[in-house]
DNA sequence: TCTCGCGGTGAACGCTGTCAACTACGCGTC
DNA sequence: GACGCGTAGTTGACAGCGTTCACCGCGAGA
C-alpha cells in the first residue's frame, strides 16, 4: 500500500511528524490554557518525552508560539479565501457578508488564535517572522479582492470618494496598495482600511469579552455592521450629501 | 505646615505608600518589559525589599495585574472626561472628535495599558473585578454622552435608523441600554455600537502594530473614520453645513 | 509596661525555560 | 558485515519565577 519509493527519507518524514505533534499538543494545551500558560514542559510531559528533546525540534517557547500564531494566520487566511471563493461573484455585497460572517464565526471558534494572532506583536523591537506578515497579506488580500471587484463592477464611485481624501491621505493609502501589490485607487483602500478596522473592532471586542453580556448574541449587530461598511461605500454612487469632511 | 491631627493614622498612611510605591514600580516593570514580564520578584528587588513582603499588599501577581488593569481604565476615562468637559457643547462633531482624538492618544501613549484593558480577558471563568466593569462603562459613558446630546440636539434621524434595526436588535440594543442606566433609544445605541467599534478597531489594529508601516502616521485617516462613523449617523437629516473640521 | 499585630526577613517548594554532557540507535559508507 | 557519524533522546543541572511558611522586631494601643 505504501509507495516503494516514498519521495521523503524516512528520517524526515519522522521527524516532521514528532514536529506535527509538538504542535498539535502544544495547540491544545494553548486552548485549553491560554498562551500565557502554554509550557514547554507540559508539551513534553504530555507527549512522554524529556523537555530537553523540544529543543531538538523548537528552538524556543518564543518561536514556537510564532510558528503557531502563523498557523493561526494560515487557518484564517484558508477560511477567508474558501468562503470568498464559494461565493457568488455577481453578488458583491453577499459575498462579503460571506467572507465577514467566516471571518467571526473562525474568531469566535479559534478565540486563542484570534488572540495570538491580533494581540500586540513582540514589543522586543524583534523581527516579526515573515510567515506571519505573508499570511497576514494572504487574509486582507481577500479583503481587497471583495473591494476591487466591487470597484471594477461600478458599484463604488471611486471619485466621490477620493474627493473626500487630503493628498496625505491618498498617498498614505497608495502607499499600501503597493506594499501588497494591489490595483486599487486610495478610494478603494480607504474602503477597505474602514471595513478592516470596523471588522476587526467587533470581533476584538466580542471574542475578548468586551461586549456586553447583555446584547447576547451579536450575530445579527455583527450583519448591520457590516451591510452598513459596504453599503455606505456604495451609497456614492447615488451621492446624498455628506454633511461634513 | 503637616496638620496636627492626620486625618488618617500614621501606620494606614504608611502602607497607602508603600501600595502606591509598589503600583508604581509595576507599572514601570510593565511599560519597559510588558505585561507577561512583570514578576512581582523583579518588583521586589527593584524596591529592595524581600519578595515575601509583597504579600502583605498584594494577594498575588494575577490580583496586580488586574489592579493596574483597573488603573489604565480608570485613567483612560479620566482622560475621556476631561476631553468631553473641555469639548464645545455646541460643536458636538468637533467634541466627539476631541475625544476620540484623545482616546487615540492616550493609547498610543500606553499601550501596555491598552493591551492590559482590551486584551483577552482572563477565561478562568474568573469573576471579573468589579472596579476594572466600573471603570469600562465610565469611559464608554463618555461614547454616550457624545451621541445622546448630538440626539437631543435633533443632529439624527433616530426613527430614520430605528427602521433599520428588526425588532430583535433593538430589543438587544435596549438591554444594553438599560444596562448602563443610559436613556438612548436603540437607534443611538446602534450608533454607538459602530463608533466603538470602529474606534477601539482602529485603535488596537494601530497600537498592536497591525497596521502597515507604510501608512506612516494615520492620524489623517483616523480623524476621517471618526468623523464619518458620525456623519454616518446624522446622514438622514437635513445637513447643517459644517465646516470640516 | 505589656502585648498584640503588622511589616519585613530568609528559607524552602515546585514550577518554569534552557543548556550541557552523555547515550543509543539508524543510516550511509568502506 | 563492521564502522563511524549524525541525530533523537536521556539525565542533570542552573537560574528564575510565584508562593508559602516560620520567624523576628518594632510601633501602637490597652
Amino acid at each position: 500500500m505504501a509507495a516503494v519509493s516514498s519521495p521523503v527519507p524516512r528520517r524526515e518524514r519522522l521527524r516532521r511528524a514528532t514536529l506535527e505533534e509538538i504542535k498539535r499538543t502544544a495547540h491544545a494545551q494553548l486552548a485549553e490554557l491560554g498562551p500565557a500558560a502554554l509550557s514547554l514542559r507540559g508539551v513534553a510531559r504530555a507527549m512522554g518525552m524529556a523537555p530537553s528533546a523540544l529543543y531538538r525540534y523548537v528552538d524556543s517557547r518564543e518561536v514556537l508560539l510564532e510558528e503557531l500564531t502563523a498557523d493561526g494566520f494560515a487557518s484564517l487566511a484558508d477560511t477567508l479565501e474558501a468562503a470568498f471563493a464559494a461565493g457568488d461573484p455577481h453578488d458583491h455585497l453577499g459575498r462579503w457578508l460571506d467572507v465577514t460572517r467566516a471571518h467571526r464565526r473562525w474568531a469566535l471558534n479559534h478565540p486563542v488564535e484570534y488572540t495570538l494572532i491580533f494581540g500586540p506583536r513582540v514589543p522586543e523591537g524583534g523581527l516579526v517572522d515573515n510567515r506571519v506578515a505573508a499570511e497576514l497579506k494572504r487574509s486582507v488580500a481577500v479583503l481587497f479582492r471583495c473591494m476591487t471587484e466591487a470597484i471594477e463592477a461600478g458599484l463604488v464611485d471611486t471619485g466621490q470618494v477620493d474627493a473626500g481624501l487630503t493628498p496625505t491621505m491618498q498617498t498614505r493609502l497608495r502607499a499600501w496598495a503597493a506594499d501588497h501589490g494591489v490595483p486599487i485607487g486610495p478610494a478603494g483602500m480607504a474602503v477597505c482600511l474602514t471595513a478592516w478596522t470596523q471588522l476587526h473592532g467587533f470581533l476584538s471586542l466580542e471574542t475578548f469579552g468586551h461586549l456586553p453580556p447583555a446584547l447576547g448574541d451579536p450575530a445579527d449587530l455583527f450583519d448591520r455592521q457590516m451591510t452598513d461598511v459596504f453599503a455606505q461605500a456604495c451609497r456614492t454612487i447615488a451621492p446624498r450629501p455628506r454633511p461634513a469632511g
